[in-house]
DNA sequence: GAGTGGTCTAGACCACGCG
DNA sequence: GCGTGGTCTAGACCACTCA
């Protein structure tokens, strides 16, 4: 939509140029729509777990033709923020709900795939608000000495500690968030932070070493001090990329190992 | 391309039933383009660097819409196989002369992401054909005892040895590899793989865990034998989910991480 | 059978690369 | 200025889901 007018343009399609001269950057109208549809998701008018408009009242509300909105709404399912399913609609994605829950664990058991395992038990040893170091408030964006969340807990399978980690979330958007809440929800801790707190994690990076564990640390795992261990830190973003959770985690790799697939 | 003949049906588009009766899966035509399009670069009609034909015509070679054939090369190029240049053309994807060389190596230096580094130097160790263990044939989709070739190398990165690696390959299609080709080609050596023996690497998994080194590995990689290492286990494959190289690395992650994005 | 996403076509025009 | 991939449209039909 940059200059002779389409079949119909009575409507306010986002505009490209207008402002300036010559089109500085171009941006296609699916890319625009797709910004449209992310600032509805973001601003919740459509709640995970619930269909967005279909693709005909989509291209209506935008006055594009259904093609563009398909376009558009192919990059977000591409991108995991929305699913389509056949027949039924598209829907906002969410960490429930979903066929493969803990999207972002890529730790599986040595033999057999499949999670016969069942969920992870947890067990929370700590829960506290601090005062983020320098090196955490810059990880998430905010200023030291800012308020932030500090969770410790460990993850077991089948009754053996696997995973020992320590969770990071800015105060602001947690307000609220207990050690409760956090041993009691059944299912992903971030299906929980959608449900309560509205916030998604959208993508996540993780950077892997391996290390030893100190005696503390060995101890909550159950393993000796020589044990070598991944040390796995997440940052999760939001939309935007917007840091939401820094994450450390060391895991035990005696009985699962880390899956990552390359392409 | 099932029932009722849509505007240009003298030519011969892959036929979707046909043989049978009802529709047993139902494979869309863009799928079956896709499928033909991969055949011919299987089949090395168009080598790895090379233009392959431009979309109008495909379509009129497979007698369908552009459209159609653009969807098949979106596909093939969501899966790396084939990367489209606007104004340029489509061209078969290859681990050389590319921007991101070294695709499948995941370990960042910590501090700048760049590769100010420079190209990995490589010390080739060992190079010999033996018999396929148990594990080595099964990972390989090999019979136990079939020929297989094993490199063993170090990786060094501004001097420091950071990777050991054990390499096997199907004796097979690499007949006639040796040491001085390992160590003598510039560049991945997945590109001399393309370029010597026309076998293309376009996926693989990895399996990720933490050891520690036994004393001839440590000494290998310059590091004492209570360093904890991360132990990376791949295996490539080519067109068709064909095994075509198992690999284990023993990474130090001492100035180095392996880098991970998840969606 | 109505509604939704999925496929396919045909044609027009745009942005880009290169001679 | 031509050829290539990229965008956009409009319309027809198909496959799937559910009432």
């Amino acid at each position: 939509m940059s200059s002779l007018p389409p079949p119909s343009t009575e409507g306010t399609p986002p505009a490209n140029g207008g402002t300036g001269v010559a089109t500085p950057a171009f941006s296609p109208l699916y890319q625009q729509i797709k910004g449209l549809i992310l600032h509805s998701l973001q601003h919740g008018e459509w709640k995970p777990g619930e269909a967005i408009p279909s693709e005909i009242e989509l291209a209506a509300r935008f006055r594009v033709s259904q093609g563009t909105v398909r376009k558009a709404i192919d990059e977000l399912a591409a991108e995991n923020l929305v699913t389509r399913r056949q027949g039924k609609g598209t829907f906002v994605s969410t960490h429930a709900e979903r066929q493969v829950q803990y999207r972002f664990l890529k730790l599986l058991p040595d033999s057999g795939d499949a999670r016969v395992e069942g969920p992870a038990q947890r067990t929370i040893l700590e829960c506290r608000r601090l005062r983020a170091s320098a090196e955490v408030a810059r990880s998430l964006a905010l200023r030291a000495g800012d308020s932030v969340i500090q969770i410790k807990r460990i993850l077991s399978f089948v009754g053996v500690p696997t995973i020992l980690e320590d969770i990071w979330l800015p105060n602001q958007p947690f307000r609220g968030l207990t050690a409760e809440q956090m041993a009691h929800y059944q299912g992903p801790t971030y299906a929980m932070f959608e449900l309560d707190f509205g916030v998604r994690m959208v993508r996540a990076e993780e950077k892997i070493r391996a290390v030893l564990p100190d005696e503390t640390q060995a101890q909550w795992l159950n393993v000796t001090p020589g044990t070598p261990l991944l040390s796995v830190e997440r940052l999760a973003y939001t939309y935007n990329d917007v840091p939401m959770e820094l994450r450390r985690g060391l895991y035990r790799t005696d009985t699962h190992h880390y899956h990552n697939k390359l392409s």
